[in-house]
DNA sequence: ATTTAGCACTCGGACAACGAGAGTGCTAAT
DNA sequence: ATTAGCACTCTCGTTGTCCGAGTGCTAAAT
């Protein structure tokens, strides 16, 4: 793989992306100033066919790059591009605000990654069953309900109304928060869920049917509602490779069941990575790429933030946008 | 219209909603026991198209129904099926949770009629603008946030964890919290917005920003967040009136953007009604029909519910469903 | 030893011609 | 009033043809 392949690798995906037509000879040598005629580039371009680098759709197409190809392209070829001010500024003030939720961090991530890429993105928060209970309390609401909320050391505040069997007033229920927050403060959900039940004594043992509530509710948090963050899906079907409706399915399909966060997980190393095509070994996204990064809380990896597009994707662009997300996004949850 | 071209119109709608089809002459003579030759349903099916029930795509095709002939059908013809054991069931069961959060009821529903009719379905929550405040509470969080808790009339709860200027303790927290609710009590989020925030006095003086903070939160939750759910857009792709790109991308982008929401406003009168094509006068759905119907809370119509599917539809079964659901939903919500 | 011009070859896509099939409307017979 | 029969129309799938884009190879040029 000498220099001269390179560039006409590089100039070969670069027009691929941009017209998602498979690019001849004469195209390459006209648009770009490689400096040699059309029949010397159909020479290097069957040498880079035999190298795996490129495919034909049929004998008289022009070429398009191989998954291998955008594998050389991405770790070789592609330099980061710089964001332009508007975006950089964009990303800068994205989590400006006073609100502390970081649900809300999540799903602002997804749209604002989303609308600078212009593909599907996702943020996966930090999964609960690693956090440790911080605190749980009880907020009486009346009439026989009562808000819990639930803190973790990844930062969640998660909470939920539940309806109780009896009347509680504050005290009581406070005493019952601070007793569970002491039974099990710094316990991972995880682990939490393999505790037995003590049988309660003494003046608990009254709250016993709360108490129960508290410990199913906070064990039982891992359903994966609320945990992950889709924007944009839609934004797939600006692409031409996805005219095809069954296409359409399998992607919006699994953006929906949120296959992805264990997909994701399998990509866990910190840093920005790009995944190619079959490389996913996912049936329904064999003809997408993803990109994925990590966000940190205070200094460790906590969660992670994902791209999904066609093959022909903007590399350099995105990767450079998910790194600069990811990285304000933890310096917000930091603060 | 007499009672035989009623019965032809019938048939041939069910046909067409079956199969998706142009409907002739032939198929309804020997599938639907008319006792009539094809020739003489010929003749009645050239006077529905005349009177604007049917509508021909070309000369030699069968006969599909006109937004007209939906129309004469779901008033007129069609009659409610009853649901069949399992469904009902599952209706029945649909709500009975210790989970007492308007937000998951909402989820809940949706989820439950797109499952049972195969289509998308939508809920909207109350409009909280309407609702009165009942409460709003602060539970500190310790490390400079807290979490508000707003209660209105419409029986929502909502919450958000925000970051405060100062520490806070409990007992001011509490203060602040019940000062606030003395003074706003019974006010509606709408009119709230419109009070001139007091200067405040004395005590509370000190607590100035968070008031401040508490108030724009209030008032400002009228973001449309939240309030609506969505369930199981991609259900529009298995039928076939939406293999073309473009329309998949008006439909599915007509429920993301929940202009749905304004929509059904304009249905608001009780019970359930059915709109079907241009009825909407909204280009993005002029090929779907929706079925919609109004829930209540403590007897007052306080949210709809919504499905979206081809004029094709299931008049009969999908308005037996949302017939059923927003009972038990009402009666769920009363309870 | 490379590079390039030239040329024959291949393949897919667009287009027209064509026939089959489905369905209609009309007329005449029942 | 109904129905059988028939000519007519229109779509759709198939087939054949042509065109253009692009290739690979060979021989000439640098």
């Amino acid at each position: 793989m000498d220099s001269r392949k390179q560039r006409v690798l590089e100039a070969l995906i670069d027009d691929y992306i941009a017209t998602a037509e498979p690019v001849g000879s004469r195209t390459l040598a006209r648009k770009y100033g490689l400096g040699v005629s059309s029949a010397t580039i159909r020479n290097e371009m069957a040498d880079l066919e035999e190298l795996g680098y490129l495919e034909q759709p049929h004998t008289s197409a022009g070429r398009m790059p191989s998954d291998k190809g955008y594998r050389y392209y991405v770790d070789e070829i592609m330099r980061p591009t710089r964001l332009n001010a508007r975006d950089r500024e964009r990303i800068r003030h994205a989590y400006h605000v006073r609100v502390r939720e970081l649900h809300w961090f999540i799903h602002q991530t997804a749209r604002l990654v989303s609308e600078l890429t212009l593909y599907p993105s996702m943020v996966v928060a930090p999964p609960l069953a690693q956090a440790l209970l911080v605190d749980l309390s009880f907020v009486p609401l009346g009439s026989g309900t009562v808000l819990m909320v639930l803190r973790t050391s990844t930062g969640m505040v998660e909470n939920q109304t539940l309806a109780v069997p009896d009347e509680f007033d504050a005290d009581k229920l406070w005493a019952l928060a601070w007793d569970f927050t002491q039974e099990f403060r710094g316990v991972s959900l995880d682990e939490l869920k393999n505790r037995i039940l003590d049988p309660l004594q003494g003046d608990i043992n009254r709250y016993r049917e709360l108490w129960q509530l508290a410990f199913k509710w906070v064990t039982g948090r891992d359903g994966d509602d609320d945990k992950v963050s889709l924007a944009g899906p839609l934004n797939i079907l600006n692409y031409p490779e996805f005219r095809d409706i069954e296409k359409v399915r399998r992607v919006l399909g699994f953006l929906e069941t949120k296959t992805a966060v264990e997909l994701v997980s399998r990509y866990f190393s910190d840093g920005v990575q790009v995944v190619i095509g079959a490389e996913s070994s996912l049936d329904d996204i064999q003809d997408c790429s993803l990109v994925t990064a990590t966000y940190r809380l205070h200094g460790s990896v906590v969660g992670h933030l994902l791209v999904l597009g066609p093959k022909r994707m903007q590399y350099n662009r995105v990767t450079s946008i998910v790194e600069a997300v990811s990285e304000e996004l933890s310096r917000a949850l930091h603060g």
